[in-house]
DNA sequence: CTTAAAATATGACATTTGTCATAATAATCA
DNA sequence: TGATTATTATGACAAATGTCATATTTTAAG
């Protein structure tokens, strides 16, 4: 791993941290959480940066402080397809640890990020040690699990056009807008392609469409959404 | 529910039971297995009948002693999809009992089953006081997930082709074959169709094509796969 | 066994989607 | 800035897939 590592004075600890609050780390007492921080360490991603690839073995999990990036798995046909994108305040790389196995997804940032690892020792500490910290693990991988069914029953039943609405859908609720009511995760168009499952010509086709009927507007990268219900109607 | 009880003369013990060596109960100790005989209760359950639906909440999980049956989940657009098939030595209804929710697929037997139910408090006793047992379900779901995401990848990227000649792969492999050869699983071709996310006809018709190619042989609803080497290649 | 119903099969055609070519625009860098 | 490259956009066409119609076969029911 090669991410700048944050210098010690500005290393957070991890008592204080918010972003803790919002994942299975919450479960954690005091003086786990001062142990926590001794072992921690904290980094800066750039955009584009890799934090790990499909096949990697990883020593540890990483808690996302801040930004958004993308999981992504090659297919057999050599493309890219992202399964998932994961932002603030959620684990990364509890599967691999859990399961002790290489990753299987790659996980790349879509913008800058700060994050923190945590070895996996420590991790399997907490499991040993903090029945509620492995049940808010259970449960959060139970989610994924339920949101990934959902998710291949779209890919396998709906259409391009269907399961482009929805994504636009799903990234606004997610991650919200700028001031200007634009989507804040910006994707190129072939990553957008690539987590509907398509081709990209077809997806900036599609856009365009949409952009034609006033649903969304489109100005360079930047995605508006317009009419959300309409949309909605769309994504079925 | 309305399956038939097994009358207490033919319960099995738990302890006895070698089904249960094959999932997360393995963990548990003597003393668990012993109350565990007392509060689990056993059915069987006909070919075609639904074990829960979609939205049904539930009181525990289900332990599948015998038989195949498949989970799957309604689509905006009043398709069934099956999501995966799950067979003897597999729990049911782990992830809504965990997430404390109702289920999200539904579960209708391929063919006769036994089956045994096991109540939440019972299971949650186990989550409570047996941590491997705890590590046991977290590996499987973790496991589930994987191929969860690997498979909408699939979906999304691969042909109906392609998902054919993957799906029947998987079928033998992980169902086996009768004595003549063909595969012991037998879905109808429209459930077939449900699997691999395309319309009947279409389904048909490449089951009709990989016949006339040489690459299997169709019998009714017998489907005997003759060139391996060439599905492996064509499911790429 | 006969008949009705369901499942499987096939043809014809429409629609969706992918691919290749090329143009227009935006981003990057010397 | 100007040149170069990457991204976005659009057209033309081919391939894949869905839909509807209709046989044919299999299964179930009486």
């Amino acid at each position: 791993m090669f991410f700048n590592k944050v210098p010690i004075g500005s290393m957070s600890k991890c008592e204080q941290c918010i972003v803790r609050e919002f994942s299975s780390l919450k479960a954690l007492n005091k003086e786990e959480l001062l142990h926590l921080s001794d072992c921690k360490e904290s980094y800066t991603i750039k955009k584009g940066e890799v934090i790990f690839e499909e096949g990697d073995t990883i020593n540890g999990i990483y808690c996302i402080k801040d930004g958004v990036c993308k999981m992504s798995k090659l297919s057999a046909n050599g493309k890219d397809h992202i399964v998932k994108l994961i932002s603030k305040g959620e684990l990364l790389g509890q599967r691999s640890i859990i399961s002790d196995e290489p990753v299987n997804l790659s996980a790349v940032a879509l913008e800058d990020m700060e994050v923190c690892f945590i070895p996996k020792t420590e991790i399997m500490g907490f499991f040993d040690k903090n029945n509620q910290f492995s049940m808010n693990v259970m449960k959060t991988i139970c989610g994924d699990l339920k949101e990934a069914d959902l998710h291949s029953v779209n890919m396998a039943q709906k259409t391009v056009k269907e399961r482009l609405a929805e994504t636009l859908l799903y990234l606004a609720d997610t991650f919200g807008k700028n001031e200007d009511n634009s989507l804040k995760v910006q994707l190129s168009r072939e990553e957008l392609a690539s987590m509907i499952g398509t081709a990209t010509e077809s997806c900036i086709r599609l856009l365009s469409d949409f952009n034609k009927l006033g649903l969304i507007e489109l100005a360079g990268k930047k995605i508006t959404l317009k009419e959300i219900g309409k949309l909605k109607k769309m994504a079925e």
